[in-house]
DNA sequence: ATAATATTGTTGTAAATGCAACATATTTTT
DNA sequence: AAAAATATGTTGCATTTACAACAATATTAT
């Protein structure tokens, strides 16, 4: 077994592992729901499509930059929300180029906000023995803690 | 633009996304890390087989509750670091029943200790501007919020 | 005792993912 | 003006991943 003094030298017992951890058990979980609830999108389709809602006219290289796929990625996740009429596409310009730009439909809006419904109440019971403090704290740290990576991660999307 | 009140409707704004972004982001880092420091294995398998070093003779089953894979992939990752030499694969068994156990090797410790020597100091400089509490009280957040998540998420392992 | 169920590991497969290459168009450099 | 570099989106491919099916064995139920 471990002992005390050695603890910090194991990579799973480093923050990025146990980032890593509850991160993958969360995805599992979200799977799981989108699942039981019958949601005819999945997580990532969702999150694509909350934030071209607070981002409209959006084009597809920032949204990836935003959701943190890969333009080929991005790509698809899109063609699927546009092909479900969550979601209208358009060419636009962006510094005189060319660019596919988009927004969320009726049909896409509505859809959002039932899954929210559907899904805030489920995932709410996760965090309900933890304290609202403690969440926020977190959420905070971990925002810092993503600043840090955006400096030092190379992207290339 | 958001407004403040609907802050907290959009699951972009959610603890659950925050965790999948930082996360997505700490998995790229390591990946790029282990690139530039020529580490001659995947990040998995550093997991792995750091897991394995603290917890010798274990099987491949309770390996894989640890790590949170599959047991196909867990079996597809030891094969590979059976192969490199870093860990020993034996048969023994467990509750009467014939299991595939296993320990890591003189080679595995060296290679694991280097790794961690190499690693560490690099993933240090992301939570640098972090002070120790703060990461000490999302480590212990996570904690909670991990266990929560195991008692909800099906694990069919 | 026999059948049904459970445990463990492996194989196969379909989906997701990331990366590189490409096509097109625009900007910058020479 | 021509060439090189950049921005954007798409296509193809190789890797990763999860899930289901299978094989072998042991336990439990009938």
């Amino acid at each position: 077994m471990k002992t005390k003094q050695d603890c910090k030298l194991h990579y799973t017992d480093s923050i990025h592992y146990e980032l890593e951890q509850t991160s993958r058990l969360m995805k599992k979980l979200t799977n799981q729901l989108f699942e039981k609830l019958e949601i005819g999108l999945t997580i990532d389709e969702y999150a694509a499509l909350d934030t071209v809602s607070v981002n409209a006219g959006i084009c597809q290289r920032d949204l990836a930059k935003l959701i943190l796929k890969d333009r080929a990625n991005t790509g698809r996740i899109l063609d699927s929300l546009e092909q479900k009429g969550f979601i209208t596409r358009f060419i636009d310009t962006k510094n005189n180029r060319l660019v596919k730009k988009m927004g969320i439909t009726e049909k896409g809006l509505r859809e959002l906000d039932t899954i929210n419904k559907k899904v805030k109440q489920y995932l709410e019971s996760v965090t309900k023995t933890i304290s609202d403090e403690d969440i926020e704290r977190v959420q905070e740290t971990l925002k810092s803690f993503r600043l840090e990576l955006e400096k030092v991660v190379q992207i290339n999307i």
